[in-house]
DNA sequence: TCCTAAGCGAGACGGTACGTCTTGTCTTCCA
DNA sequence: TGGAAGACAAGACGTACCGTCTCGCTTAGGA
């Protein structure tokens, strides 16, 4: 009854699902694949993604914890001086997206993106609060930590989903570094530090 | 062939069509809602839907319009005064979004949402644009309008929607102030308005 | 109401459907047309086909109506010395069969045949029944009227329409002759005409 | 894709969804029949038919098929002395119709009986054929078998079909005695068969 | 001259059926 | 035990016709 994920042929499959999946995004879009057409691309019966996956959704949940890794390790790795270089989590996200932009761009576009922002979103706000809390300033007693980081990740978010969807106007650098401090201005006034005057960014860099 | 909008029967059955909508959205959400299920609740034919609308989706955008009219008019009936009262079109928002709770609820919830966030998102978007232009007031030459723009919408947005998915844990009038201080702080920076310091809203107002 | 026939309008406008079908059967068959396309064809709406017509089926009958007066007409025109040469009723049905030939090619490969066979049918029996009582003599007691003119019309029609069908593998004045050589041999008999000895057809007459 | 015929599930729901097909026949005549209908009586889904068949018409003809067996196996089982005793292939047609009265009651009076005529048509002829030619005597040389064959089987069937569709007016077994004897009176004549006379059969019989 | 009634055009509508497509479940058989 | 093969039920989809309806337009004949 129960798979067994330590199995070499269910790990298999799976895997071949998961790369179906991936393939058929980026020939036809999300909407329009149904579980059929992944187990043909998977060269397997549709049994067999049923006994895996309860949804395309799930599957494509699945999918998705593998980008992330990738995005998650980008951020983990930045320093204390990265980030004075101007090398932020802002950055991590830009560079993650304009390396998978084919993938989601199409993602994007899809009905059933929900999944995906929903899931970016919640990340990077807890990532942003996590920050925040590390930096050892506590923001002004009437703004809550919450609200912050949730206004920050969707601007952010937002703001990058936007500059894909209309063909990256600018480039990838000087989007990260002016969301950044589009934000970080803001977040200054509301942590109280108010003498530090941040160099506003130039699109030549 | 084409359907003349004047004819009386014709507004008759799209009016019933679309509240047909809106009530089988607050009965069982968007996405389990068949075309048979909207002319059934309409008492009308299915063909009747199709001689009218081609897509579910095609009848939710007209349903919202008439949402969006709304909004648009809260908006448009701020003046000056309003906005030293802090009363600003962000209040308009939540004030719009609280009226509508239950169906914005729904919406955000759905796989369709698509369509509804990313028609809000492109008009917040446009308000701000014409705001700031109204203004007189120039931004930093190194940061352009458009992205000053979809990064306050995207946040303000984003942050409302948060707001409703988490049983709005805030007050609708502390969320309008605050998402509104937030996006100034950092704007004011951005505009140049450096001696201008704006009061931080508190939770008891 | 009632549609006054006598209008020219009316007149105009039916005689306009009428064409319009046979137009339409010859370019796509019987069953493939709809009220629609007749409408259309016969440049006019289509409530005034229901004006006028019940069914696709009605307004057959009524053009097939003037085809048969044609055969009538020829059926009626033979006297005793045309028999005599050799020219039959029979004659006359290949004769309107060939000179109609596309049509009936196609009414007869169509599902709504029915009507038509049915028709041309109870007309040859009722005729030969006609031919026989006025030739004077009477059939041999046991063998009724009725079941020598179905089982002649039958015959002869049957042939006809293999012959059609079939392509024509015969001449259809060599096809008359013999139809109706193989039907009087029988007949003979039954009528107690023994003496006689009909001519067997040859296929170069 | 192809469906197995050998599969027992296959065979179970063919042999129902056929005989639902004649019930629903009996029941409605054969055009009122919907394939939801069959669908619904035969205890099954909509899909399932169209898995199996194109039409109802290949439907139809796949029960024909076994009606015709028993016809067949009827006209089989005849021997020299059965045919001395006047009992003849007609009078197996005879014999079958009024076995399956109701049914081919109602499918001739169908518009799509066009199938059902034409294949008992067809296989009337051809046994005709082979009857004449099994008898070693060949025709008259000017008058083609192929003419003589159906000529005989258009004037069986259709004299049966209008016994049929007058309700009998006659016993089944005078009928196919006269519709032989109407045939071959004309036959033997056409074989050059003078000197026999057959006697005429008398409706008592 | 007007007006009035009949025939007609336009087209919206409810209804039925069609044939196709997915989805999820199942059973049987193979490795 | 996992996977392949494939039949099946359920039900939505979008389309095609059908027959009915209401509304205006026109047009000829009688007042």
């Amino acid at each position: 009854m129960a798979i067994n994920l330590d199995d070499p042929r269910v790990r298999k499959t799976r895997r071949g699902l998961q790369e179906a999946l991936v393939r058929l995004i980026l020939k036809k879009g999300y909407d329009a694949i149904s579980i059929q057409d992944i187990a043909t691309e998977a060269e397997t019966a549709r049994v067999t993604f049923y006994r895996h996956y309860r949804d395309k959704e799930e599957l494509l949940t699945d999918c998705l914890d593998t980008l992330y890794q990738d995005l998650v390790q980008k951020t983990e790795r930045l320093n204390r001086d990265d980030v004075l270089r101007g090398i932020s989590p802002v950055s991590a996200l830009y560079e993650h997206i304009e390396e998978q932009e084919t993938l989601y761009r199409i993602l994007f576009s899809s009905r059933g993106s929900q999944t995906v922002l929903e899931r970016l979103r919640y990340y990077i706000a807890t990532r942003s609060m996590e920050a925040i809390q590390e930096s050892g300033r506590a923001p002004h007693e009437d703004v809550p930590l919450d609200i912050i980081a949730n206004h920050a990740a969707s601007a952010q978010l937002g703001l990058a989903i936007w500059w894909l969807e209309h063909d990256k106007p600018y480039p990838a650098r000087y989007m990260a570094r002016i969301s950044l401090w589009l934000m970080l201005t803001g977040l200054m006034e509301t942590m109280g530090v108010s003498g530090v005057k941040l160099p506003v960014p130039t699109i030549e860099k």
